[in-house]
DNA sequence: TGAAAGTGGTTGTCGCGGCAACTGACGCCC
DNA sequence: GGGCGTCAGTTGCCGCGACAACCACTTTCA
């Protein structure tokens, strides 16, 4: 075990506020949901994913990758969004092993009312505080910081 | 209501992976010191701002400020620590409402056997993939959203 | 063709974090 | 100087997420 590498002042800095904004970025997302609509930042993920999906229809092991999720919790969630009427769970026909999500009506109609209150959110917190610049930089750092959380890329990964 | 403004496609882009890594990185953070330390991140980082403080004391309002947390969880995680010899609690003196958190000789030998893992850690999932420049700019950014985030700035205001 | 290995998904248990209610101590202010 | 609002901290309960064990189905290959 040689000697660590500490971190130079400069590298310190940018650490401590990164890992300020991790801490504090969910719970704002989360308390906006919450009291506008009744739901978690990650259940309003779910639903979301589901109403950009052609047919609103995904693999649940698909949706787990596109939500950064494991397949366990999103189970959980789903049934959560199951019992409130905003999905369905189906067999999936070709591989009787899987199921699919489908996107109800009423849960369409929940993204349709949500999503405005929580793209306001997100400007007002992150992308209009930022120069456009600004967000070209934010976008090139987190992509290279996913390609090592996130080595196989399932956001890009098709079915 | 008017009608609500949409993300741009780069805005989106640079927030879907921002929303990405504000999930994933938690998670690398506390399943390695989890490994090598049976701490999660968050009771690491009470360790850590104690090891840094004079004394290696500080109030228990102060402690939560710094490691943008609230008071109830942060009594919930220093009863844990407390149970396990590296912190011990202290009525304040000059408050008697108020309460120190001690870090113990077992505390601090435990944040320095710890911490050199965590910076590997944090090096290899961050700051060694961004070059000088992104540092900086994630910086600017991060400070940009903080200001937002966490208006009182607890981080700066000293006792 | 049938056993073994692999894949898709669900369920159960446990631990942490959030919230609300509560206690005790300080300070104000008339 | 006693009563009232406020502040510091703790406790209890609830809900979500992690993990592991499990079931069902598919694929492979001898």
């Amino acid at each position: 075990m040689e000697t660590p590498r500490w971190l130079t002042p400069e590298q310190l800095r940018a650490w401590i506020r990164l890992e300020s904004v991790v801490e504090l970025l969910p719970t704002v997302l989360d308390s906006q949901l919450q009291r506008d609509a009744q739901l978690t930042h990650f259940e309003y993920l779910v639903l979301a994913k589901l109403s950009e999906a052609p047919e609103h229809v995904l693999r649940m092991t698909r949706l787990a990758a596109i939500t950064n999720s494991t397949l366990p919790r999103l189970s959980h969630v789903v049934s959560r969004l199951e019992a409130r009427g905003y999905l369905e769970r189906r067999p999936c026909p070709e591989d009787r092993r899987a199921t699919n999500a489908h996107l109800t009506e009423t849960g369409w109609q929940k993204v349709v009312a949500t999503a405005p209150g929580h793209v306001a959110n997100v400007r007002a917190h992150v992308i209009d505080l930022l120069t456009d610049e600004q967000v070209e930089q934010l976008d090139g750092i987190m992509a290279t910081l996913l390609e090592r959380l996130d080595p196989q890329n399932s956001l890009r990964r098709l079915p």
